[in-house]
DNA sequence: CTGTTAGCGCCTTCAC
DNA sequence: GTGAAGGCGCTAACAG
């Protein structure tokens, strides 16, 4: 007797659906349609089945799910590994990864869903089998694709050929999957509207990796400010980065160079504004007075910078989340949903393009 | 035939063993013992498995592996909820979670298994419920716990009595499960003594929330390195923080407004640290000239504030992945594993300590 | 509305 | 050494 209480006391080691149903005297599968919220099932019976679920702390497994139904409650987030690994090492502060989790991983729990981070590579040769690898061990019931996966036509194309719903996240590129971007190219504008505004004529841009999409969309809102205040398309004023500070140096220092210098930047990324920050102050150049600063990324580090840096802000995690969302719907059968979601940015103006009290 | 050859090129649906065994010719049994490095095969069978497998791209399904089996290939890492959401909201740059997936990720990849990350809370009433649900869904092979989960008897009692194999990072209770921590009375004993051997007397140290244990053991390192050098412990010198930048400008404005202030100050995380560079900044004490600070965080913003904090580096990414390993291995069988394990940590001394020439 | 019957893909146990 | 049953927990497709 003491023996069976304390057995059902301690880990009521696994319940299964079988327990519930005779637990709430049902069958199988009535257990199965109220966990489903199915239809066809009395409220009375209904309730009885979820007093039993509670009572014995049943949930469900994931892996029995998947094997039974066409379901696995799975969404696989794919990131870039070299570029996802190397923020990692160097530390450097991006908080990408964190973002994605906030989005998709709350977006997921509320839904029951669970979302696995993997990574893979994007210019291997094998992206192909590491996609079908990792989609074949866990059967996910979607995808959300990273920039820049989220326009590789390697992964795109399989994930059409299997016919796994998938969202990318980054691209604004027509085509099977959701799309969820944000507006690359008005928040360039903004960005550079905003140096207009404050007298600026000689702005610079620095632009990122040709490999992503929003790379271009990034530089032809800025061309279009420009253009827009009847400022000349000056090729001198671009300087062609690759997100690296490295990169973002080199370009600074050509700048710097130029008979006509620019009085402000818009950098493509945190990493390559905190090289012109820095080159800024080897010139012995004050941001915001001779030199203003427009970064592209709000990470950590342009906000505890010195000065702060002005930021377009990107909805990372309102886009991840969106992209669980829309997957998860699409599973469900949902079909009335936006092939293109475009988000909301949001310009974070701080001390490198306008000089503060503090 | 044209038909034939494209199914094949496309998308191969689904492999299954089945399949592959009839490729090689040989029985399920055969092709899930060379799958799973099973004794008892013919090296030339195998050989002939493998060939199938490469061939096909079959990747074995987690979910059937799991059901069939006794093994999910999943470990679980379990962070506080409250905390961990706070971080991402905020960006304020705590790079824990990135450092976690760097480590348990990368050591999970390399022995097919996958890391999947929650977050429950540890104050919550059904901290039990959570954790429960998330094990019942998921099956995982092992749980790594974080702090403060690390030490929640709540926590720790439901895995034994599971008998589920877990990992305690950043902690160094004895008790079941793998204890994986850094030395935090080491770690706080060195950063003070750096002080001291500036010259510094009167240091100040702000601990963190009490709820941790890893808070009383640096508490206890610091008062150890400063009886060490025969220094009276003068209570007025131990400022009580929870790790919130609120609690360390509140503890560094009390020492501030002591008869004899302290020179330097030790603090128990970056936030608190930051906090009194900021108080500091305030109340016009240059750093590190008039005051000396080390943080005991190396988060990215401690490495870009102005001027950039000494700390004390933590390794969480060597801890997961040692997390990671342990269970695995003690998964696979083996027993000779340490149960507890102390790495090692370092002290990054930047300009907040020590003047600099940039 | 509810119960019954088949599997899902794999591993375990047992024969051969 | 290898193969043939059986079952893991669940859901889809049918019956009733």
């Amino acid at each position: 007797m003491v023996k069976l209480e304390q057995a059902a006391s301690t880990a009521a080691r696994k319940v299964t659906i079988k327990h519930v149903a005779a637990e709430a005297g049902v069958s199988l599968q009535t257990v199965s349609r109220v966990i489903n919220n199915g239809p066809n099932v009395r409220p009375e019976v209904r309730e009885r089945v979820n007093a039993a679920v509670a009572r014995l702390g049943y949930v469900p497994s994931l892996a029995a799910q998947r094997m039974g139904g066409s379901r696995s409650y799975l969404l696989l987030a794919l990131n870039d590994r070299d570029r996802t690994i190397e923020g990692w090492r160097s530390g450097e502060g991006t908080d990408w990864v964190d973002q994605m989790l906030l989005g998709g991983m709350l977006k997921c729990a509320e839904a029951g869903y669970r979302m696995i981070f993997e990574l893979v590579d994007t210019h291997s040769a094998h992206v192909e089998r590491e996609v079908k690898a990792a989609i074949a061990a866990l059967h996910p019931d979607g995808v959300i694709l990273t920039p820049p996966h989220s326009d590789n036509p390697l992964i795109t194309g399989l994930l059409v050929d299997l016919g796994l719903p998938f969202a990318r996240i980054g691209s604004t590129a027509t085509g099977a999957g959701f799309s969820i971007a944000m507006d690359d190219y008005a928040a360039a504008e903004t960005a550079t509207n905003h140096l207009l505004d404050l007298g600026h004529r000689r702005i610079g841009f620095i632009s990122g990796s040709p490999e992503y999409v929003l790379s271009g969309a990034r530089l032809q809102g800025y061309r279009a400010a420009m253009a827009g205040r009847g400022l000349p398309d000056d090729a001198d004023l671009v300087g062609h980065g690759d997100f690296t500070f490295a990169s973002g140096e080199a370009a600074m220092e050509t700048f710097c160079r130029l008979a006509h210098p620019p009085t402000a930047i818009v950098a493509s990324n945190d990493q390559m504004a905190l090289a012109a920050l820095r080159v800024a102050g080897r010139r012995g150049l004050a941001v915001p007075h001779d030199l203003a600063i427009i970064s592209f990324d709000d990470t950590p580090i342009v906000r505890f910078s010195n000065p702060p840096l002005t930021a377009v802000v990107q909805p990372i995690a309102a886009m991840a989340s969106a992209a669980a969302d829309l997957l998860i719907r699409a599973k469900s059968g949902q079909d009335d949903l936006p092939q293109a979601s475009t988000l909301p940015f949001q310009l974070a103006v701080r001390g490198s393009t306008v000089a503060t009290s503090d």
